[in-house]
DNA sequence: TATTGTTATACTCTATAACTATA
DNA sequence: TATAGTTATAGAGTATAACAATA
């Protein structure tokens, strides 16, 4: 297993959350499909319409979670934490599909933001554990809710049927290459 | 309309791009469902079923295209430049959802590999026409070829019946924010 | 006064490689 | 010799702000 790299998309600017305060819930930047365009062969094609849907979900995301300075990444971190106690830097890094260096840092965030703690390994004095901290567990109770808002929210033009279809077809994406 | 934003996922490493020739095809870097882990309520969103398919689409694209450069973000460009005549700096920008400055960028690098070409804009001395070279033209037929056949193998566990369900699914997710 | 393209600057996220302290 | 965490460095991509030329 080569330590290969990810292919993660990133970066959402700090607009959203270095505001902080101002609520304005964002007037939509990412326009999908701008009228008097033709967007040739992009509209057929799966990859493209995941793109956009992901743009927008990024988007909403961040606006939603800005006032805890969270984002997906660190969300996800977050809850693979805390359900899976004694996890290691290593092991967070390989199932966020990130190098060790890019899961220092992002831990260094999390414990800067009092949200997680590095406790020593049993066992392995050169490991640690990470759990979170008390305000940790507060703070993602609440992100949870607001992501779950989030999510209806994305979601609310699809019935229960098809949510459940949407996500059944996407989980059969991509199957991993020969290699 | 505030030039507010993006939210465009960013970054992808240069690794197999920079590698340039070697077509090793990946060894699938991002396992979107490692073994023994809790996901706790990630496996309930519909968000992160977008994500981890995305990073996944995401990585294929970029190997696959590896031989030409060309990121999903380039590629986009190069089609919209092709499909839409006289377009103009600005207004690729906003299609793209990213900033002016980022689409000057963008268009350098195009321009450096000889793929597009700033002509001026007929009526307007400020602006630009952007066009294909020819070498974008041919270079731009053969990315295609190979886009949609990363496409098709994005999406071969799916019947096209299956494929059409999703893109109209997917389409449909995201609405508008009230603003 | 507004807009087009540009430049300068900064920030986030990621990667690779080398280093340390263990194992 | 290999592994866990770290640090240093670099690269891609994005953003905002200010500027010149033109509208």
């Amino acid at each position: 297993m080569s330590s290969d790299s990810s292919g993660t998309p990133a970066g959402m600017p700090p607009r959203a959350a270095g505001t902080a305060a101002t609520p304005k819930a964002a007037d939509s930047g990412f326009d999908p499909h701008v009228p008097d365009i033709d967007y040739g062969i992009l509209d057929s094609l799966i990859g493209h319409a995941i793109r956009r849907a992901q743009i927008r979900i990024y988007e909403d995301f961040v606006a939603s979670l800005a006032q805890w300075q969270i984002t997906p990444p660190r969300f996800s971190a977050l809850v693979i934490i805390s359900r899976n106690p004694k996890l290691k830097l290593t092991d967070l890094a390989h199932i966020l599909g990130i190098a060790r260096s890019g899961a220092v840092l992002l831990v260094d965030a999390l414990q800067e933001m009092n949200l997680v703690e590095r406790r020593p390994a049993p066992g392995d004095r050169r490991a640690y554990s990470l759990v979170l901290t008390p305000t940790g567990k507060r703070t993602l109770e609440a992100a949870k809710q607001a992501v779950v808002a989030h999510d209806a929210h994305v979601a609310s033009a699809l019935s229960e049927q098809e949510q459940a279809t949407l996500k059944s077809l996407l989980a059969r994406l991509a199957p991993p290459r020969p290699a």
